[in-house]
DNA sequence: CTGGTTGTTAACCG
DNA sequence: ACGGTTAACAACCA
């Protein structure tokens, strides 16, 4: 579930439902995946207390007593799935045990992370003390410019997706926000009028929160092991090669943007 | 068997 | 230094 609307209500459903609870036992079943050696993570976790479960971008931040932090990310398709006696999932790379019996699991469909860090370290955490802001639902549009005004000579597809200046836009999401602000991906930040940067910003919101609301992506699992309600048919562009583009119905085009493909309408978006 | 993919980093090039 | 492009990680699907 790698991107923003997946990992912010997971982080909402994990904070309701595990604040408080004690951690009794933990599960490596893949050592590539965590930050320090496996005896060691299964030494200092049992006993910590969740205090509280937090999201940046992609990443989960559970907050733990003894100022200790569980950074989680699920790379590339993965779920964190919550149960309460024995696991729904059979196969997973990570599994974290209450005392109370309940517990979750953590797969990963390419490569994910859970870092065991104190608190002082957060600052010189390399995975995470360098992400921007999350996109979502907290960035104000000042900062957004502010943001952009940084990075007049990047392409505005590699400013969005670049976690560096904005936590939580993914691949996925990516196509319908550039056009629903009707802006072409290799366009550059710096080229872009005010009302360009003012309609990419009500973009990235709209598509966000239109996902939330149908309870995230639907190739994923939340919490409780359910999928969401939002896939490629609530996408106007998106994985939608040859079809007419919901606003002048010219076919939509599959291009080539550096090492990933990107879907827009040729008419609507056009660099200049 | 081949190619593509919702993520991230490092290495390399101009 | 900067932005773009590739490869690697390694799992699943068409």
């Amino acid at each position: 579930m790698p991107e923003l609307p997946e990992i912010f209500l997971l982080a909402k459903d994990m904070d309701k439902g595990l604040v408080g609870k004690e951690i009794r036992e933990v599960t490596i079943n893949q050592n590539k995946c965590v930050n320090k050696p496996i005896e060691s993570i299964q030494k200092e976790l049992p006993t910590e207390t969740v205090k509280a479960v937090n999201s940046h971008g992609k990443w989960l931040q559970l907050e733990l007593t003894m100022d200790k932090y569980l950074l989680i990310n699920l790379g590339m398709g993965g779920d964190l799935i919550y149960f309460t006696q024995t696991p729904t999932e059979k196969k997973y790379q990570f599994r974290l045990d209450f005392t109370d019996n309940s517990g979750f699991t953590i797969r990963f469909w390419w490569f994910g992370y859970v870092h065991l860090v104190e608190k002082h370290e957060l600052t010189s955490h390399s995975l995470t003390s360098k992400l921007g802001p999350s996109v979502y639902p907290d960035l104000t549009i000042e900062q957004f410019r502010s943001l952009m005004e940084k990075k007049p000579r990047q392409g505005v597809k590699s400013f969005l997706l670049d976690q560096k200046n904005l936590a939580g836009i993914g691949n996925f999401y990516i196509h319908d926000i550039l056009f629903n602000a009707k802006l072409h991906p290799l366009q550059k930040v710096g080229n872009l009028s005010i009302r360009d940067r003012n309609k990419l910003f009500i973009a990235i919101n709209e598509v966000f929160r239109a996902s939330i609301n149908l309870g995230a992506a639907d190739y994923e699992k939340n919490f409780w092991g359910e999928t969401g309600g939002f896939g490629q048919d609530q996408l106007a562009v998106g994985y939608k090669e040859g079809k007419p583009c919901p606003n002048c119905s010219t076919a939509i085009e599959k291009i080539k943007t550096g090492g990933t493909s990107h879907f827009l309408c040729p008419h609507c978006q056009v660099c200049d």
